[in-house]
DNA sequence: TTGATAGTGAAGTGAATGCTTCACTAATGA
DNA sequence: TCATTAGTGAAGCATTCACTTCACTATCAA
């Protein structure tokens, strides 16, 4: 449960949240237990299980369950899926201002 | 009003709405009017017009007002903004690996 | 076994969001 | 001049969101 492929929507929906990029920022140091990141964020532990799944799920985050502590981590699946939009949406630039010879041009 | 130099947050929650990412999608094709983007979108002019503020705070847009036409364009900023932040936190993945071996013998 | 510790699930709450309608201004063109 | 077109502003509404509390399960350690 949980675990879906990403997909752009949910990524930005997931990154727009303040707290949900903190919670990537301290990833992004090593895996944190759920506690371990609820602790300086002075959120509850139930709100950052809430913030996970949809990190989870947007495919930024990974998470594994040993014992009683959840570990997170970060996934490269997400960041790669915003990498490949981000890059493709600015590289549109470079064409854009080839293509603006015609702009001036024509229509 | 309205202008605003891009900050990271404001650029995630504006692409996590479909009809936005829908806005832009159309406007990489050519500059559009507002009631351009209004048409096949099946919303009210009224619900672009908010959308295109948002977008336009986030350094997404830009819009250009001659006569009574507003004249929508995307706007570069926003969008390096995007692939930068995107580009550092996917190439973060090169010194994770590097790390590894640290992990794989320390805490 | 018993008492912490780590996390989950359900339900509720207040604030933010996306959208609409209505009323209005400004430019255009017949 | 007068109807049409393009857009704006305010207010209202339903939905989504981030968060909390409370109750509960599971694991670990003494």
């Amino acid at each position: 449960m949980g675990k879906r492929e990403p997909e752009i929507g949910r990524i930005f929906h997931a990154l727009g949240d303040p707290m949900r990029r903190a919670i990537v920022e301290r990833l992004r140091e090593r895996p944190h237990s759920v506690s371990a990141l609820a602790g300086p964020l002075k959120i509850t532990l139930t709100a950052v299980g809430q913030h996970l799944k949809v990190l989870e799920e947007a495919g930024l985050v990974r998470t594994e369950k040993l014992g009683r502590v959840r570990t997170v981590r970060l996934d490269a699946e997400g960041f790669a899926v915003l990498e490949a939009w981000a890059a493709e949406h600015k590289g549109e630039w470079a064409r854009r201002l080839d293509r603006l010879g015609d702009l001036l041009g024509g229509e």
